[in-house]
DNA sequence: TCAAAAGTGTTTCGGGTACACCCATGT
DNA sequence: ACATGGGTGTACCCGAAACACTTTTGA
């Protein structure tokens, strides 16, 4: 028997990916918009995403429609939920896979805008305008998990450049969790891991210096392993 | 500009949904699964689940699933992950949407097979049978997320009758969460938590009759909406 | 010399864990 | 009377939280 006698004959859903993408702001978290290019909703914001392809799979179809809307590149990037109301989408069944992502600096070479977006743009989340479709509530969504899955793993140094402050970190934090830490309380812990290198670089600017660490990747694969949980 | 004109013409994979089904066995936790009527796997035990209709929710396509291929009733049911790889169905790319479930008693009406299932049955976590296509790793994906998720979302009590025994919660704690648990200290917290109410009845049997008590939804939700968290 | 941010220890409190015996019933 | 599971209190320990001043630099 061949594999053709098994094809199905069955109403098919369009089915999409779409994209949160965190990146750490001056003031909270921004998130990338692109402006549609295209109807329905056309001209209004909405999170970058696209068809996914024959042959593809879903986070490559993430990755390749942030690539192709933003020209951004992704330091982290993970499914988030699946939405699929019937009426999301006025052109009829459009199922969309969620991801959300982050990266590790905003200014990252200036945002392109192609495919179906017409300007990619960064939000802070205090001052979102009106999304396409159901969006807000994705986007909505994303930032919850964002903000209950940055204590037991350590994704947050997925939002800094590689090398950063405690005082950075510690900010990161405030700014996800949205409440302020003790500092030295957070050094400890931060510290107490064991997960974090002490470079001899500097950060200079106002007021003293700051010792440059870095997140030890490797240390952390190790631990995990061995059954250690992040927790901060 | 009519809505008809905004229609997509584009490769569309078919979308399923499959269920990950819960139950408190008497060795661990049972999972039900159905013996698969139709090629592919033809024969081979699998996760109940099937096609979304065109103008379906997901989470209704997944209950309906399972009335059809086992009449189950449901008292939990929450989306787990999408599971996308191109390969994943011999007939062609099928994306599914998979769900985890939990019911209370496992002698529901005696399971019926029908649909596209030949027969159906629990499984105990233990003595899993082969499964068909990448329902392996989605029942592994479940089983993770169902002993992370226990311990700060009130769901084991939707494993348990209506009336329980503390003892029963416990064991179905250390089940779940696949360790022991001390007597006294579960007791203490777990009444603490103040969403237990006792009831009037007893539980009798071999050894000293115990307290039935219930969970208190109503409180639950007027304690969470306040911003009180479960955690166990 | 002043402004700005970095860095540093100790005490207190609460929740988590460990632990062993008596009680009420059915057989 | 004995087997079976139900029910109860205390002591210790560790991690979390609260808290304020000194240090180093650039302007």
């Amino acid at each position: 028997m061949s594999l053709e006698s098994f094809t199905y004959d069955w109403p098919r859903p369009a089915v999409t990916v779409d994209c949160v993408v965190f990146g750490l702001g001056l003031d909270g978290m921004s998130v990338l918009l692109v402006r549609r290019g295209e109807e329905p909703f056309k001209g209004s914001w909405a999170l970058p995403g696209g068809f996914v392809r024959e042959e593809e799979r879903l986070e490559d179809a993430a990755r390749r429609e942030l690539v192709e809307e933003t020209g951004i590149t992704l330091s982290f990037l993970e499914q988030l939920y699946t939405f699929g109301a019937p009426e999301r989408d006025p052109r009829g069944r459009v199922i969309t896979v969620a991801f959300y992502a982050l990266v590790q600096e905003l200014e990252q070479p200036p945002l392109v805008a192609t495919g179906d977006a017409a300007e990619a743009q960064w939000f802070t989340e205090h001052k979102l305008p009106k999304l396409a479709f159901d969006h807000a509530s994705i986007l909505k969504l994303a930032r919850t998990r964002l903000q209950g899955k940055v204590s037991w793993q350590p994704i947050g140094f997925d939002l800094l450049p590689r090398l950063f402050t405690l005082s950075a970190l510690q900010r990161l934090y405030e700014v996800v969790l949205k409440r302020p830490l003790d500092k030295r309380n957070f050094r400890r812990k931060v510290l107490a891991l064991g997960l974090l290198v002490e470079t001899d670089q500097l950060r200079r600017g106002p007021g003293r210096p700051a010792k440059l660490y870095r997140f030890d990747k490797e240390a952390y694969a190790r631990a995990e392993a061995e059954g250690f949980v992040f927790e901060l």
